[in-house]
DNA sequence: CCGTAGTCGACAACAGTTCTCACATGCTCC
DNA sequence: GGAGCATGTGAGAACTGTTGTCGACTACGG
């Protein structure tokens, strides 16, 4: 049986409040500095079971490290800024079609798929940003 | 300058006898098991610079620990089993057209993406495979 | 209220990866 | 073929994100 607690309360809050991606030691930093008493397990504990609960989406950083963020409704991906981590919701049937297909055709069911886009965005292009490359 | 070292020359050997992705740790316990005399951190150092080179494709597992495995000529991506983990590569101009498009409507540059599908083989799914969602 | 199963959190433990630094070794240039 | 030196090596320590431990605490159905 799952109990309502302050704690989870707090970090379920947290998410109403922030855009974007925050790691789970963010939340952590972020709810003790503004006076929140808790611990940093509890925390991982509290996004794992929002995740779990489908109140969050969770993705891994290119650094192995797990962000998390408030699930929106719709079904989408993400294009970010590898400069300065401005990230932008995207969405399309066309990919989405797309993987099922092909899925399909190799006798693949229940098929779920990840898909990030990373680029330089226009605001750090023209501030002359770095590169890299990422094929696969 | 890149100097051709014994240890270098071994890892790199390692993926042409391997199919699929496998991990620095795996990588070097095998060279370790069949006697060759290598240094964990010179396994880590080995791959990144094959990856840097292109010779290596790397992803990141749920896990986050970093796979990786002799890139293929032609830009792909994966179909992975989450039950077996059977692995098959898969490529289509729609995709790869869908997100440069989208990154360029947002006016972002130099563009890369991953993309991993995964599902349930036929095999696992005739012998009853477990389930899981991944939203995002 | 009571009892108790679920939860908390300080801390330890873990896993993967990177850093340190003394030592070794490819490469370039004679 | 060396000499010289930038580069690479590797054992171990350090670091990072995350999970486990376990005694104390508490939400909540009865
Ligand atoms: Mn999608
Ligand atoms: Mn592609
Ligand atoms: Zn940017
Ligand atoms: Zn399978």
């Amino acid at each position: 049986m799952i109990r309502n607690t302050r704690q989870r309360t707090a970090v379920n809050a947290v998410f109403d409040e922030l855009e974007g991606f925050h790691s789970a030691q963010e939340v952590h930093a972020r709810m003790r500095a503004s006076g929140d008493s808790i611990g940093l397990s509890t925390v991982y504990r509290a996004v794992q079971a929002l995740v779990d609960d489908g109140e969050l989406d969770s993705i891994r950083t290119d650094a192995g490290e797990a962000i998390y963020r408030r699930c929106s409704t719709r079904h989408h991906h993400h294009l970010v800024c590898r400069s300065c981590g401005r990230t932008e919701e995207v969405e399309g049937p066309t990919v989405e079609r797309w993987a099922d297909r092909v899925a399909a055709e190799h006798g693949f069911v229940d098929v779920t798929h990840t898909l990030e886009i990373f680029g330089t965005c226009a605001a750090c292009h023209s501030a002359g940003a770095p590169s890299a490359d990422q094929p696969g």
